[in-house]
RNA sequence: GCUCCGGUAGUGUAGUCCGGCCAAUCAUGUCGGCCUUUCGAGCCGAUGACUCGGGUUCGAAUCCCGGCCGGAGCACCA
């Protein structure tokens, strides 16, 4: 007997657990918050959301909703030779399964004529100059600190070229945006603003023939847009410094720039493009096969956007690398499927058992409850006829098996016969408890594995009530999402233990 | 090579700015126990880290210098 001390004590410490358990990860308060804080997602449309996108997407989402300010989804599709159509559906398809929603959305390449403005503006102010150097000479130049000869061309001149510059071959000029010939990183001296791109636009076709490069759209649009906190990923980190730039020419404010670290994941370090050679080649079935690092499979595969959500929110905004592992993902997941899914029988590799000896009132339908923890959930029904198919592992391991709520059996000269009926009875002879599945009323059933290799078996007649997109506990199998039900038939995809 | 940035348990993360309350937080994983008609959950316990070497200081995960390791950038991609 615990004395009252005792129990207060416990009761303090109950009540801390309970307080850390809804304090737990929180992101950082961001920096010169004054007034309305806006964000933007700008995702460039060369194929479906990623992990790492998705980083940044809930990040800029929690802090949208941390300060009730604004989130912008700008797509970036200023280079026409990587922009993927379908691209463009995918992402908002893939946020909204993340709930992730935003304001305002903006394409760039509705907005070129904008950038075209400013580009003037700049020439006209003498912070840009029109640049006919060959690639190669203008580097040599750069990296001694020295101007190329274009550089202290007259604006008119400059004016003149950039007129005349729809009429040049692709690699002909480049507009440069002026910036200190002697930054210590040569990267960041005088970069381009502008180039020709001779090759028609997926999305807005040939009308235009000069396109801004990143730094310069993405300068002007995040000024435009008012946005206050850019996110960022550290390989910005020059970007950041080059676009400082434009902000000082117009005498703009600087936004906060917030750089995170690279995220890696366990078993999947394939590119977009690696993915989508992958998929023309045949080696993937889509962008939502198992094995790649999509949303759109890791959603198909049963995780679901909670675990994802928390996971982002648990790494946050470091400029560490970080590295995840699946079984953090699992770990996270099961948290969120436990309590939601319900329990069904799925018999891998099955084997046929016949019982003999078996008792009339051992027969009859099984009851068992959707959830042990969630009685109010009702139960399934499986028919009992002393004919079975139980999992080829379990009949050749074990001498003593109590098939889950109906019988207990015994196995002599590999044939199977009725012991006893009750768990106690299974316990007093250390029978191995196994799930099964009625011979006669079950459902082919096959679980595409994570490495995409597919398990068959059969599963419990009651699965045919399930619907695509339920999350279901396969018991002593694991969590699975139901991806296709038709006539007879169920496909899982396997989620983790 | 050049420029910049990092390095806390297996993994993720707190603490680093403003040295002491840090013999370092929380989570996940792993192992063990209890419970349980699942290999799940829950409960209890265990495990395990400040990259290294100097320096400053009464005192360093925290500040300084150097080494080591890792990463990013060095494009007419984003």
């Amino acid at each position: 007997m615990k004395s009252q001390v005792q129990l207060d004590e416990l009761e303090k410490i109950g009540g801390k657990i309970e307080e850390k358990k809804i304090e737990e990860k929180k992101l950082p308060e961001l920096i010169n918050v004054e007034g309305e804080v806006v964000l933007r997602f700008a995702p460039n449309p060369s194929g479906p959301l990623h992990i790492g996108h998705a980083r940044a997407a809930i990040l800029n989402h929690e802090y949208m909703k941390k300060y009730d300010g604004k989130l912008i989804l700008r797509i970036e599709d200023t280079d026409p030779r990587r922009v993927d159509t379908g691209a463009y559906d995918m992402i908002e398809e893939d946020l909204k399964w993340l709930g992730v929603d935003w304001q305002d959305k903006i394409i760039q390449s509705d907005r070129i004529p904008i950038y075209y403005e400013y580009a003037e503006k700049l020439i006209k102010m003498g912070f840009a100059y029109m640049c006919t150097c060959k690639g190669a000479e203008f580097k040599k130049l750069k990296d001694l600190s020295n101007p190329c000869p274009c550089r202290d061309l007259e604006t008119a001149e400059n004016l003149r070229r950039w007129n005349d510059m729809e009429n040049m071959p692709e690699g002909e000029a480049v507009l440069r945006v002026k910036t200190d010939l002697n930054h210590k990183n040569p990267a960041i001296r005088d970069w381009v603003a502008m180039r020709i791109v001779e090759y028609e636009h997926p999305r807005i076709g040939s009308q235009f023939k000069i396109y801004p490069m990143m730094n310069f759209s993405v300068a002007i649009d995040d000024h435009l847009l008012g946005i206050t906190h850019v996110l960022r990923g550290k390989d910005h980190l020059a970007n950041s410094e080059k676009q400082r730039y434009i902000y000082k020419h117009f005498g703009w404010d600087v936004p906060v720039f917030i750089h995170y670290g690279r995220l890696k994941m366990e078993d999947i370090q394939l590119s977009t493009s690696k993915a989508r050679l992958g998929i023309k080649e045949g080696v993937y079935n889509g962008w939502d096969d198992p094995r790649l690092g999509t949303i759109r499979a890791i959603a198909r595969r049963g995780i679901t956007r909670a675990a994802i959500y928390n996971l982002m929110i648990e790494i946050g905004l470091k400029i560490a690398d970080s590295t995840i592992s699946w079984k953090k993902i699992y770990g996270l997941n099961r948290k969120v499927l436990e309590e939601a899914a319900n329990r069904y029988f799925f018999v891998w590799d099955p084997s046929k058992v016949i019982i003999g000896n078996l008792p009339e009132r051992s027969l009859g339908i099984i009851k068992r409850s959707m959830h042990p923890d969630f009685q109010d959930r009702g139960y399934r029904k499986i028919p009992f006829d002393g004919k079975v198919y139980l999992v080829d592992e379990d009949v050749k391991l074990h001498k003593y098996l109590r098939l889950m709520d109906a019988v207990n059996v015994y196995f002599k000269d590999k044939e199977a016969f009725f012991h006893s009926l009750s768990l106690e009875e299974a316990r007093d002879v250390n029978a191995q408890i196994v799930h099964w599945v009625p011979a006669e009323d079950n459902l082919k059933a096959e679980v595409v594995m994570p490495d995409a290799s597919v398990l068959k078996g059969l599963a419990e007649p009651s699965c045919a009530d399930l619907k695509v997109d339920d999350v279901v506990q396969l018991e002593r199998f694991g969590f699975a999402r139901v991806d296709e039900v038709s006539e007879g038939k169920i496909r899982f995809y396997f989620a983790h233990k």
